[in-house]
DNA sequence: TTAAAACTATATATCTGCTATAAGGTCAAT
DNA sequence: ATTGACCTTATAGCAGATATATAGTTTTAA
């Protein structure tokens, strides 16, 4: 099959599939004499189960990692279920940032009302004033 | 002042703000005969508020919003208090995709445990058996 | 005085995970 | 013969910085 089926196959652009295999996450599949890739049945699953990691927000780094571990079958799967649950502490990090930050959102929005002019925004003051704490999305979990 | 002493009492790095400038969220300061730029007060004022608003996520096309809503002080701060709810629903789809998520990958982490080989692995097999629902940490709120 | 350290300047590349565009080659049907 | 759908590579763009390269300036110390 060539890319374009492969790439509706498995829901994806075909751009998508040529990037995976340039970041080296699909094995570069044999050329016809006029130079299109032909896929098989293990390209469309190997695709498949990196969109599905990808679905579960798991880094290209990530994935790559998964794909070393089942070049080794006999390893124990520690190391799969190690990566797993980092990546859910990191999920679980993300979620307790945006969580404090939604608090500090709501804070704000509570300290003005639609009455005013923007001179007097409670909210403009709110960020003007400061007193504020460093916190992005993303902490060390 | 210069952009050294600028950045480092903002606590910002000096080419965030050559940064900001391009961007237009800075206004170009006077330069001295050497080409360096000079920074007043003002402009400290305003680079921290920027660096507030990252804070609290905001983006950097937002900032220029409210920025363009503070030079027009006599209109009604609706529109500020507006940007701020949308950024607030923002802020929630976010964290319930993520929630979702968390689900999603507690449950992959249940199907395995350590003692089995990666060709046995619970986890690898979920991610393979497919039955994922796309959803990325983001949504139209 | 001179030489190194510390600062400034611009331009360009890097990061992530794609997506889009440009410019062209191939193939089947009309 | 030409249209259209497909394929190829190369390159640029998004966000929001951060890093690097190269060069000029100022300050400090020997």
């Amino acid at each position: 099959m060539r890319i374009g089926q492969l790439a509706q196959s498995v829901g994806v652009d075909t751009q998508t599939i040529r990037f995976y295999e340039r970041q080296g996450l699909l094995p570069p599949p044999d050329r016809q004499e006029n130079g299109y890739r032909i896929y098989n049945e293990k390209h469309g699953e190997r695709l498949a189960f990196i969109r599905r990691c990808r679905i579960l927000d798991l880094s290209l780094a990530e994935i790559h990692e998964l794909q070393r571990y089942q070049d080794d079958p006999h390893q124990s799967c520690a190391v799969v279920n190690a990566l797993l649950d980092d990546h859910i502490s990191h999920v679980r990090s993300q979620i307790a940032a945006l969580q404090a930050l939604e608090k500090q959102l709501v804070s704000l929005r509570a300290s003005c009302n639609d009455d005013r002019e923007v001179a007097a925004c409670g909210v403009l003051a709110g960020i003007s004033e400061g007193s504020m704490h460093p916190q992005q999305a993303e902490s060390s979990a």
